[in-house]
DNA sequence: ATAGGGTTAG
């Protein structure tokens, strides 16, 4: 019943899950940690995080299973997307008193930071990095991306760029999340030299640049008032055979819209339907001549 | 079974 649990939530159906599991209860069969967990994320996804809260910290415990830190980090998660990021922190707290089997782990941090940058509460956030490392839970390169883009975010790019190093010399790799977060946050600034570098870094380190790159690099075309080049970026692209996502459609759209482009937008909105490929791997030279126009003009 | 990146509308 833990596989028909599972499937009632993530068919978006979470009440179905949840009277199914008080049957279950009433039917006197036994449970455990996995479907408890389960029920957790049903109840996650319909919003009802007070009552995944209750469940973790009353009822699991009397229908005789531990949570576990798949359990917490559920409904921690929950809990920063409510914003409620401080609440999270009070949970995770308990959860360390418990000195139970498991203790937070680095998923658990980096739910907890992520939530605090989000609602801006960043000397947090910070003071959960440096935490965590002194646990023995050291940062990976989720924790360094999301801190990274929250730095970005703040245009605070000399800070961005010494996280970058210090990771780097720690050992952990940098991967497309981590520079597209520092490109996306040149490209907003109008750095496209600076952008530029990063790319190439990028490249050097064999990753391949993805949707997200030229996405975030498009928009920031547009916002400068450059769709146009965009928009050829965007043809150079197809014409090769790449299919653009819909993100991708929706950026040069609103370029259009913008500088008030019609034709243009209407010709798009019909090309929507053609046929392309997902594959973007060849967009990168693409991308670089984009760069090295952008950096002469 | 859990964590991070691109867009728009209002």
């Amino acid at each position: 019943y833990g596989i028909l649990m599972n499937c009632c939530c993530r068919t978006r159906r979470p009440e179905l899950g949840l009277a199914f599991f008080g049957r279950v209860l009433r039917m006197g069969l036994r449970t455990n940690v996995v479907v408890a967990t389960t029920v957790l994320q049903c109840l996650c996804g319909a919003k009802r995080t007070d009552e995944a809260v209750d469940i973790l910290l009353h009822r699991m415990s009397e229908l005789g299973c531990v949570p576990d830190d798949f359990s917490y980090n559920i409904v921690l998660k929950s809990l920063c997307d409510d914003s409620r990021s401080q609440r999270a922190l009070d949970l995770l707290r308990m959860w360390e008193n418990e000195r139970g089997v498991c203790s937070p782990n680095v998923y658990t941090y980096n739910t907890v930071i992520h939530g605090f940058f989000k609602e801006g509460e960043v000397s947090k956030a910070c003071n959960l990095f440096h935490e965590m490392a002194q646990k023995g839970v050291p940062p990976n390169v989720v924790t360094y991306s999301l801190t990274i883009d929250a730095l970005c975010k703040a245009r605070a790019m000399d800070k961005a760029q010494l996280f970058l190093r210090q990771m780097i010399h720690k050992g952990v790799r940098p991967n497309n999340v981590t520079y597209n977060v520092m490109i996306h946050g040149y490209c907003t600034l109008g750095q496209w030299k600076e952008a530029g570098k990063m790319f190439r870094e990028m490249t050097r380190q064999g990753l391949i640049p993805d949707i997200v790159t030229w996405t975030s690099f498009m928009a920031s075309l547009c916002k400068h008032g450059r769709t146009k080049e965009a928009a050829e970026f965007f043809d150079s692209m197809t014409a090769k055979g790449h299919k653009p996502d819909l993100v991708m459609y929706h950026v040069l759209l609103h370029g259009y819209a913008t500088e008030g482009c019609f034709a243009d937008m209407i010709n798009l909105f019909n090309s929507m339907a053609t046929k392309g490929t997902r594959s973007v791997s060849r967009c990168m030279d693409l991308f670089n001549s984009n760069i090295c126009t952008l950096q002469n003009g």
